[in-house]
DNA sequence: ACCCGCGGGACGGCCCGTTATT
DNA sequence: AATAACGGGCCGTCCCGCGGGT
């Protein structure tokens, strides 16, 4: 049993964590059960939906995993600019020690399935909603008004996810510091948001 | 000759409508060639490097679509911000009259093979980079000075990037429409960019 | 698990078959399917390496077939000549009683792939090497001291190939008979070897 | 029209080469053509039956070149002996010179086509007949009588063509050196043939 | 009249995601 | 819970002609 769980769940690592760099179309069960140690016939005993079963598991967690991180930055910040730009910060550090293989672990799948997979594409849908609720929590630790953290951690997750995107396809950490710069304007005093 | 371009070309159009709503590992290479009328053998001779080759021609292709785009916009604008707000009006009319399938042409065939291929992640950096030129240009034709230009067109790439897989995941106009605020503020007066 | 075996075997039965009218080029993987009466998918399970793999079992089989019949021809005979001719006899029946289209099961995938395949020129040597061997056995066991019976397999292996790649070519038994002669002489009492 | 005689040459020999060393359904037209430096589209106004109509002309050049390299090694004899072990010796250095890649250049395609082609199982015949012919008059230039020669000339290259199976398979030149031995059995004195 | 760029289906071997069987 | 299959589809490349240049 808990063994059983422990199979499913490193299947589910292996998973996320493959589909992160190559993808979910360009990732095979066969790598992810080998990178997971799982034998080859359980796999549909556990996940009876097959790949796509995965894949949202994959992206559950890796939603979640994230979505931890950032809370994990609010407790370590002291001011919203110093919260968002800590996630920011993060990210570029897995950008940067994966040698820009590891962006966001959600988007590749996302804009492969969002046509195609009603399934994946709600699963993708929640965890940017779990990251974007985050982020709101945290604006709001700081003080900022519900109102307003409301409208700014939807745009926050924005120009994150296209930071992340460009440094990917760019190999460079410049669009991730411009972004920063982005945030911190979205944070300013002034701003009507 | 004008034949054999057109093949080529035709099918290259069609590798790029598929790529941008399918991504490049989830279309076969069966589906650009019947979707763009070719047979399976003139294939090979017209890329001789295969699918990466096809891959790259469509990037560049969707490049200049876009690169094409967000020049016309300029020419039918009269202010910065309406520049700019004219380039995502653009999308999300695509993104809505499509059923929320066709966002960006680039992005998801730029995420899957960021790590993969050398060749596909130079032509999406490409693309991505002619993008923002050309919205610096239309920046400073507006009066925005060079150096503001150069810090901003790639900050509303990546706003406008971050929004569009947002848009498709969540099938929601929603992050275009942040994204149109967050491009305002990056065009304020004050906004020190 | 004896069906699989059952399948397994069928499936290297009639590649070995394949090859030797066809050779390893000109078989393919859906021609010994089919003759095998397998299904497509199954062939990756049983042969991870593909059809290298396929060959190097067929190879396998076929040598392990050869050295029974030649162990065989010993058993029945009297002397080292009716021993050796006997071998001949069989290969000779085997190319009439085919309209010379079954030659010897080896040679042609040794020649196809001994620049290009390590594997299967590996396996064909193992091939004719134990044919050799049990050549030897049989002189040995027909009085032929083992210094010479180790200089004379190999010999009567020569002749025996090169007649069967003649008589195959030419559509003519007459290189075998002539190949009867050669290693007539071979054994003969006074000959140097 | 020297030109395009010199350009079918030029394939002829390029795709005699190939032949040899990975026999023929293992050689494609493209990797012919482009050894040959030869366009595309003319090859069926050369060939106008295609890869057999090239496969019969290679075989029909390469049983040439051996064929002169026999009557070479007569004319630099001195006696018969000397004759059959001088081809032998050219045939081991070609052997070990390309690494055991160019063995006999007409077995491989002999052996793969015999049973599906009779234009080339025809060429080949014509091609080791013709070797066969240039022995026996070797031989009778050395005094062996024409009975005789008739006879031993087919074993002798039947044992030469076993030995150059076997040294490639094995990849060492010791079925050569047996094949010498045999041979001066074959043409020992008192040797019944 | 000779040549060849360009195109055309058909398989080539491989591997995919999935399912009986036990 | 896992072994042993299963078709189908992947991309690549095969050998081959049409129609237009020279």
């Amino acid at each position: 049993m808990s063994k059983g769980a422990d199979s499913k769940a490193k299947t589910v690592a292996a998973a996320a964590a493959l589909f992160r760099r190559r993808g979910y179309n360009g990732t095979g069960l066969h790598d992810i059960l080998s990178a997971g140690g799982s034998p080859r016939g359980s796999l549909y005993f556990h996940f009876p939906k097959g790949k796509e079963e995965i894949g949202a598991a994959a992206l559950s967690l890796a939603g979640d995993g994230v979505r931890e991180a950032i809370a994990a930055a609010a407790d370590a910040s002291r001011s919203a600019v110093a919260f968002v730009t800590g996630i920011i910060r993060v990210m570029s550090a897995n950008l940067e020690s994966s040698n820009f293989s590891e962006g966001c672990p959600i988007a590749t799948t996302a804009l492969e399935t969002a046509a195609n997979s009603e399934v994946l594409r709600a699963a993708a849908s929640n965890a940017f909603r779990s990251w974007e609720d985050e982020i709101r929590i945290g604006l709001e630790r700081f003080g900022i008004k519900p109102k307003r953290a409301a409208l700014t951690s939807p745009a926050i997750l924005g120009v994150l996810e296209g930071a992340l995107l460009l440094s990917r396809t760019h190999r460079s950490l410049e669009p991730m510091n411009r972004a920063e710069a982005t945030v911190r304007l979205l944070l300013a005093p002034g701003a009507a948001a």
